[in-house]
This record gives structure tokens, sequence and C-alpha cells, in this order.
DNA sequence: ATGAGTGCAAAGGCTTTGCATTAGG
DNA sequence: CCTAATGCAAAGCCTTTGCACTCAT
């Protein structure tokens, strides 16, 4: 099925993701839903919501920008559902740098993307590249990771640098 | 001079890397001192056996595996020191998770490359690519970049996995 | 009524910082 | 001597967890 969350599939995701257009909000929360379904979990107003916020960004989230959209939510409760919906395959956490976490829909729900990371205020930018690079990294990567026995599952190409608004604030 | 900090050098840095071999134990050394002399700081024999103990490391390590193999040093120096060659471009910390950093020498004086990291006990194994594939990336980054007004400084590729030894431990 | 979801407050865990002491140029 | 470096302990900060309460089926 094609709801279903991918359990270990190796880095040739290219074609598959550009198959897939990005799928309407509709589409998304019957996905969100099945895949939480599945695991005895409930598709709540919360969990709805932050699938919301998620999906109208066009770059991924922390914690506290979250909140700022819908307050109604504790914390708490927020880490807390965000966990339960990566455990499901729907939500995917960021490692930027060394202050908060960026949270973003998983790649099966909208499309293989990569990051550019202001290093000055962290701010988290959604890139793409063409088919053909992706294909080039792919191959490169997988030939590299299974000579010394490695199982890649997928890889995360980040440009660290400053982004439009710190470079024109200070040079 | 070769011996400098890069401040903001752009994306393409793959043939100056492929170029220069990696420096010698007495050059490493002698560049690391020049560095933190010229931020006025001392290359105090702690500072030299971090450096070394990086050196000596195929692969990027945690602070309590620095440790491991130097508990002379209190933990707190580790990481002040850390930070301190950290910021003459001596060493380059590693965001791989949610666990640990990894330290490994900043890559003018080793040279470019990527990482394993292995998602379930967190150890980062380092690869390299073909000139030709980093170049592809390269062209491709900076494009993608400065067509949003992102000042590209550097990028990180890693795959994500299972290592040889989490692999046949268990399926 | 049984299990999941939520909010609040407290605890965790990695990292940083304050402060007094020691060492280096 | 003056400044940097060190160790210890305490604080910081993001994130997770315990617990009681509420809600849904």
């Amino acid at each position: 099925m094609s709801t279903q969350a991918p359990s270990a599939v190796p880095l040739a995701t290219t074609k598959a993701n550009a198959a897939s257009a990005k799928k309407s909000a509709e589409e998304l929360h019957l996905t969100a839903s099945q895949r939480l379904r599945s695991q005895n979990l409930r598709y709540t107003p919360s969990r709805r919501a932050l699938v919301d916020i998620l999906a109208c960004s066009d770059r991924p989230l922390t914690i506290p920008e979250i909140l700022e959209q819908d307050c109604s939510l504790a914390q708490s409760s927020a880490y807390r559902n965000l966990t339960e919906l990566i455990e499901a395959g729907i939500v995917h956490r960021l490692i930027a740098g060394d202050e908060y976490s960026h949270f973003e829909l998983a790649e099966d729900l909208t499309s293989h993307h990569h990051h550019l990371v202001c290093t000055q205020c962290g701010r988290v930018a959604d890139i793409t590249l063409s088919d053909e690079v992706e294909r080039s990294i792919d191959r490169a990567l997988e030939a590299a990771a299974s000579s010394v026995g490695f199982l890649a599952e997928h890889h995360r190409l980040d440009v660290l640098g400053r982004c439009a608004t710190c470079t024109s604030a200070r040079g």
C-alpha cells in the first residue's frame, strides 16, 4: 500500500518521490490517521493540528515556532505527539545544530529534499536537487556504505551558511 | 598562508583538499599552535593531547570516547578546550543525533569527507566520495543556495543506517 | 470501564559557566 | 606579575517522564 510507512527502504527513493505528487490535505490526514491507527493511536485534534502546521510550512519548524501557531497545546504534549507522529512515520525530526530540533512531514508525504541551514539564526529552508544529481549521490553513497558493510537507510545533505536575512543584516 | 584558518571559503574546496595530502603530526601540531597563538591562546599539553587523539582516530569521537583515552583531563576542561580548538579552526563539531556531539579535526587539516551514522549505536565512520561526485554536488548546492540569496559556506552529507556491527548483531 | 491523551511540574542528560587555584611567558 | 588554563561544582537548556485527570470508544 502506498499509505504504509516505509520500514527500511534503501537510498534509491528518488524516482518514487518524483512520481508521487504532493498529497492533498485530505489525503495527508487520511494517511496520518491510518498510520496512527495501525499502532493503536488516535488522530486527535492536537495531532491533526500539528500535521496541519507542518504541512502549511515550507520549512522545518522548531517547537517554539510550532507553539507560536497553536499555543493551545502544552509543550510537553507537543513533544509527545511529535514523537508519536515520528514513530508512526508521519513526521521527521531534524537535528540541525545545537539549538532546537526541527520537525517536518516525513519525506514520503512530501518529497525528497535537502536543507539550507543558517548558522547565524538557525533557520532552515528546503531545497531540491535535480534527479540526476540525486541519483549520482545515491550511487556514490550506496557504494561507499556497502563497501564497509553499512546498511544505508537514507541520506541527509545540508548546506550550512548564512541566509539572505542574516547576510543583509550584517556582512 | 596554507596554515591560516579559512574564514568563509565557499563550497568549492574539493580540489584544494585533494591536492593537500594529510599533514604529518609535526605539521599538524605546528598549525594548531599557530592558530591558537593568533587568538592569544596557548597550545597546552591538554590541547595537544586532544589534537593527537582526534588525529589518531579514523572517525569522529564523542567526549566519553575522548576521555577514555585521556582521563587526566576534566570533562569540563575537555569541552572548554574543544570549544576553543573549534573557534581556532582546528576542530570541527558534528551533531549526528540526539546523543553526544562528535569531534574531529577540521577538514583543512585532514580532507573533505562525509559520514556514515549508525542510527542504532551512534557510531560515526568517515567516507570519501569521488571528486567528480563532489563537484556535481557542489555545483547543484551552490546553484540552489544562491538562487534564494543564501551564502553557502560548506555542506554536510551523512548516510544514516546500520553499521556492520549492529547489522550482524541483530537483523 | 478500559485505554489513550493531556497538562503541569519535576527530572534527565549533555553542555556550559562561575569561581578559586595553578601554571606559563 | 598578568593572563590563560584547569578542576570542581553548580547552573542552563532542550527534552523526556511521572502522575493525576479527562476524554473517547
